[in-house]
DNA sequence: ATTCTTGCAAAGAGTTTGCATAATA
DNA sequence: TATTATGCAAACTCTTTGCAAGAAT
């Protein structure tokens, strides 16, 4: 991969992102710096990032696609409180594809696990 | 809802099938038995019997929306090998559901498990 | 000089919707 | 008759792609 400016920005925000960015609010805030950068840009760089291994990517369910900076093995939930999407880290979810695949013979490669529900902040009220 | 015999059709065609159908393979299906019938009738009609709990809905990362006949809590397994959707029964998935309720305190409203591997059959060869 | 990247606009897939007509209750 | 459903086409959202021009190696 050529260096190129708008790359540098789309990786550096998703990587100081904590609100797993969809392409679209990657192309808004990025643009505030580049003005003239297009939305095909940034689809094109958050594909080659994720296709290179820099970032992952989310599939919501009836949503646009989420990126993220994490990339160990974990899973996501969405809480129907504060709309945000949260991390379910990788010790639950190894223990989960052990489970499944202990108790099914399937093997698994690997999960995209949505899940929804109420965040143990917003449960806690 | 009021009958329709396009409604009937495309219910009979879900609770039939094992292939967990997309909107487009319902399409064809009943295209066979009534040759005017229109791809947002097909939409409607899957989207009007989901939401009556008649059926579900699976959300597949980058792909079509599928539609299952089974209404049981459960999740979807893709597999590489033979490219079929095979369920994950509710026994393992309330069980996963608990485990992170446990570990993260999160209260889980539902979940959209989408695994990908080689499913127990093609596991054997 | 060659290769990669960009901006733009067009096109693509999947899905929803407005509207006049037709079927059901 | 009142309500709901239909077929059709247009529109919509999200994403990808072809292309000529520009930037990086």
């Amino acid at each position: 991969m050529k260096y190129s400016r708008q790359r540098e920005l789309i990786l550096n925000y998703v990587q100081n992102s904590c609100e797993h960015p969809t392409a679209d609010m990657v192309y808004t805030m990025v643009k505030k710096e580049l003005p003239n950068i297009s939305l095909g840009t940034v689809y094109r760089n958050l594909n080659q990032l994720y296709e290179n291994n820099l970032i992952r990517k989310i599939s919501m369910p009836g949503g646009s696609d989420r990126f993220d900076k994490t990339l160990t093995n974990h899973s996501h939930m969405y809480c129907t409180e504060c709309r945000s999407i949260i991390d379910i880290n990788d010790d639950v979810i190894s223990l989960i594809n052990n489970i499944i695949e202990e108790k099914t013979h399937h093997k698994i490669i690997s999960n995209d696990i949505i899940l929804t529900g109420i965040c143990s902040n917003c449960n806690k009220k």
